[in-house]
DNA sequence: CAGTGGTCTAGACCACGAG
DNA sequence: TCGTGGTCTAGACCACTGG
């Protein structure tokens, strides 16, 4: 149990030997937490050169199937943990995908001081005076987010001569802004009573929130917590 | 506005080689929707081989900033969108991570027909007999997930010899069942009345919910619904 | 210390798809 | 058609870390 004699096909050489070796996996030829051969016996052994050999195992460890470390050798993972990539969605396209209408509307623009709660996430001192923002995603005029945005003017100056009732601070900051971290957060959330009439729900709905805050070197930028409509749903591409 | 000395680094140079080209797509030297140099210019422009300008710009296309196209060439993706790669969690590992003990109780199981809910989306006819179990996840004691799940016997026979009570189904499928397609979705939900009294919470809070559908080469084999005790946040690696 | 994975290179062939 | 990205190869050097 060994020879692996690859199949025709027109797929990448590395992606064919990759769903081999999971085959393996499944298969129990390679057990878990065992060492599996290193990068030059498999190479041989497949026919190929190291480098595609490595390309094939790098997507397994990317996939949590496999442990790699140097030295140490390449393990079956022992508790295959499931990775899956998502898209932060974007809302004007994605209504804009389902064929509706999409516009957006500017529920209030004022400074206000940062609440405490939010100056923890963002790691600055609370209190601080921030932009405050709060809009309203809609698609075929029904409430789809709502947005609720603290943005630090001393650090984007520039937005004060933004017209945000005519583009929105997320499109601005988008095509403006560039980011070196970021953190973000999903959870469910019961609507208060704000949430309720800004989307146009019963209180109590459970909403899907992203919260997000971002950071530049200079410091914190921008902090969003969007609420769901319900029904949202997050999905893997 | 050309010249990109490298600057001196101990990263792979792919990685800067894209930092680089991040921060000229930030500096608007390379505009939205503009097409940038081919591969072999950048390569001579950066000093690296084309394969390690191919591998720089395929980390920057996986991140959504650039779209590429045979014969087409490199563009500056016009809306960014921005991509996360999240980890499905695994209950036990992450209970024990916390340093809590972890249990499991199964609930229920039984034989039942399939309701045409679920049936709709694994693909198959719905009033078939399958095997039903509910399932609750605790660290220390606190309920954290409670578990709703379908397996087809028919496909698994091998699951009867399971004591699923000792077991959890969940465990047992990882270990021992391959599977070649996965389906994934995250909301949000009011909890009803068995989710409020499962994770002893009040009905109506709100939880996030995951669904998963799963098949291999044979149909459909295992639906589950878990939802999370509130509090429970998801957040990329 | 030495085995293993990480990465780079120069060259090559090929598939796709815009023009 | 033919320029562009996709991929592979053989060889090389290096960094890390287990023994």
């Amino acid at each position: 149990m060994e020879a692996a004699p690859l199949p025709p096909s027109t797929a990448p050489k590395a992606q064919l030997i990759a769903r081999q070796m999971r085959a393996r996996i499944a298969a129990q030829e390679w057990l878990q937490g065992e060492r599996i051969p290193d990068e030059a016996d498999l190479a041989l052994e497949y026919g190929a050169a190291r480098a595609t050999v490595n390309k094939a195992l790098q997507m397994l460890a990317g996939e949590g199937l496999l442990e790699r470390k140097r030295r140490a050798g390449t393990r079956v993972a022992v508790n295959p943990v499931r990775k899956a990539i998502i898209s932060i969605p974007i809302v004007r396209e994605q209504i804009e995908q389902e064929g509706m209408a999409f516009s957006y509307r500017l529920i209030a623009q004022k400074r206000a001081p940062l609440p405490p709660e939010i100056a923890r996430e963002m790691d600055i001192a609370s209190g601080r005076e921030m932009l405050h923002l709060r809009a309203v995603y809609y698609g075929d005029g029904i409430p789809r987010q709502f947005e609720e945005r603290w943005i630090d003017p001393a650090i984007l100056p520039q937005i004060g001569a933004v017209d945000l009732r005519r583009f929105s601070a997320n499109e601005w900051l988008v095509q403006n802004v560039t980011y070196t971290r970021s953190e973000i957060r999903f959870y469910a959330e019961n609507a208060d009573r704000r949430d309720a009439r800004m989307l146009n729900v019963q209180r109590g709905a459970a909403l899907l929130i992203l919260r997000r805050n971002t950071w530049n070197e200079e410091g914190a930028i921008t902090s969003v917590r969007i609420a769901h409509h319900p029904g949202f749903t997050l999905a893997p591409v």
